[in-house]
DNA sequence: TGCGCTTGAAATGCCAGACATTTAGAACTC
DNA sequence: GAGTTCTAAATGTCTGGCATTTCAAGCGCA
């Protein structure tokens, strides 16, 4: 393991990258026990604060974490779908609000997504799946829920529908988008959105699992999908009228958020807040 | 921005929380430039080293970039599909290689995803989408390709099969499965593979997309993942026989990898090496 | 012998101060 | 006005040290 001195990267960046690539091609394993702070420092010829920011580096992706006292030092962390999801979310999130993409193109992925594991859960979901689901449709259709609490179940609606493929590969990776979408797509929505319909079209969902049909659940997504893109179209021609200026047809287009054109339409403070940063100890 | 002296965290892990929900939260936008370090330690009463450890974790998550000289110091980093991609890999990778993942679960996750794919491609893959795919078949099929470039062509593959749906949402999301399971999967399969049968297999898969026939590419994608999933019994069966004392009923299963045993099978050396940490510098 | 306490050592967490390097912009010269 | 030099600000790095946490060995005592 060597760095190059000369390298216009930073000494930490490239300490860092070296001991990620020993731990990706499981050169250190699991639980393995790091040199100490200054072990490294003298191996890599620098001094021991440059070695703790490269530790930091890995222990912010959940690489490592460290624990203090005689037996302590830095350990390979098992890195766990729990622990990956927030920061999934976090940077999906992060992709979407920064960046142009449509509000069309968000959608369309995030129920591509999820209609690719209409199937497995159609075959698959259990009975506590399902009573999520009832559960959650039943409080959605509560008087006096606030948006923020209907956007919530909306998410746990969901995310029960994903988590009935049981497959936690497919769980992870739906997380970025039922979580971070979901809640950004809600934010442009719900204050137009008619929450009968979308309830209605949550108890076809719940019934076509229910029946395990594969196939009805895949059109019910669609029809929520369909209902949610043109909800947003309506938001939006609203929104263009409002604006004394319509854009011309040369326009960006609708972005899907706020921090990209520093104009926020909606606060995101409603965002789930994750610390993906502080990796809990013990083994 | 406060944080808590008291708290059991480290506090370089709470000031770069803090930062980060600020970001997260549109308080600070993007390419706004931070207080410089020692404002910052002055702000949260800590040391220099200390704000700099929290700003090394943030760099890590591609959160902020950073800039040496006169008019330098932290900026908000805009948070690009591109930077995204080989921190998602490399998590991907390593939640693969180090948790009980079945190879059947990750085979089936992976496949699940590049059907929801399908029918997007299948409606918009352009000419050169199509072009790349035929040339990675020839390439596959060419004597001579060791079972890395073979591996590496796969991959490149279905990349554009991804792409060809032509919504960056869903390449991004399926960078992980495709780019980390694929070498993964290979890695167990590629020696028993037979080239050709996977060949004929891409074959149709093209056929299909250059027919702009959603069902057949659908079809085709699981008859690929049929294949796939027989040749991983087949080569599991072979593994098992080979040990004196197979693995009774009770067994945790058919591990994807490799980490988590301890027991490499095969070598994770031909992963793409990444990077993540180092952001480019410049707007 | 066995239990509990003390103490030491090892490791991380944190701090102070300093120097090195880079970079943009101001100031200056021609 | 163009080119050059100088300066200041900021990050990158190092030295050295102290504080805190934690385990384990050693010791005393019953």
């Amino acid at each position: 393991m060597k760095i190059d001195p000369q390298s216009p990267a930073d000494l930490s960046a490239q300490i860092a990258g070296a001991i990620r690539d020993a731990i990706v091609s499981g050169t250190l394993i699991v639980d393995e026990r790091l040199p100490s702070e200054a072990e490294l420092a003298d191996h890599f010829d620098v001094s021991r604060p440059t070695v703790r920011e490269a530790l930091k580096r890995l222990a912010a992706q959940s690489l490592i974490r460290t624990q203090r006292g005689a037996t302590g030092g830095a350990f390979v962390n098992r890195l766990s779908f729990e622990e990956a999801y927030p920061q999934q979310i976090t940077t999906s999130t992060l992709l979407l609000s920064m960046n142009a993409v449509s509000f069309e193109t968000a959608c369309e992925a995030r129920y591509a997504l999820e209609r690719a594991c209409a199937p497995l859960s159609a075959a698959r979901r259990t009975a506590d799946h399902l009573a999520t689901m009832r559960a959650e449709i039943h409080r959605q259709g509560q008087p006096g829920l606030t948006d923020e609490a209907f956007c919530a179940s909306d998410v746990a609606f969901h995310r029960a529908l994903v988590d009935g493929a049981g497959n936690p590969v497919l769980s992870y990776q739906l997380a970025g988008a039922v979580e971070a979408m979901q809640p950004l797509m809600n934010m442009i929505t719900f204050s137009a959105r008619d929450r009968a319909r979308i309830i209605a079209l949550h108890t076809d969902i719940a019934d076509a699992l229910e029946r395990q049909d594969p196939q009805a659940t895949a059109d019910a997504l669609t029809a929520l999908e369909q209902e949610t893109q043109a909800l947003a179209l309506s938001v939006f021609d609203v929104r263009a009228a409002k604006r004394r200026h319509p854009p011309g047809p040369g326009s960006p287009g609708q972005r899907l958020l706020t921090h990209a054109t520093g104009v926020p339409d909606h606060p995101a403070a409603i965002l789930s807040k994750t610390r993906a940063d502080h990796v809990s100890k013990g083994r």
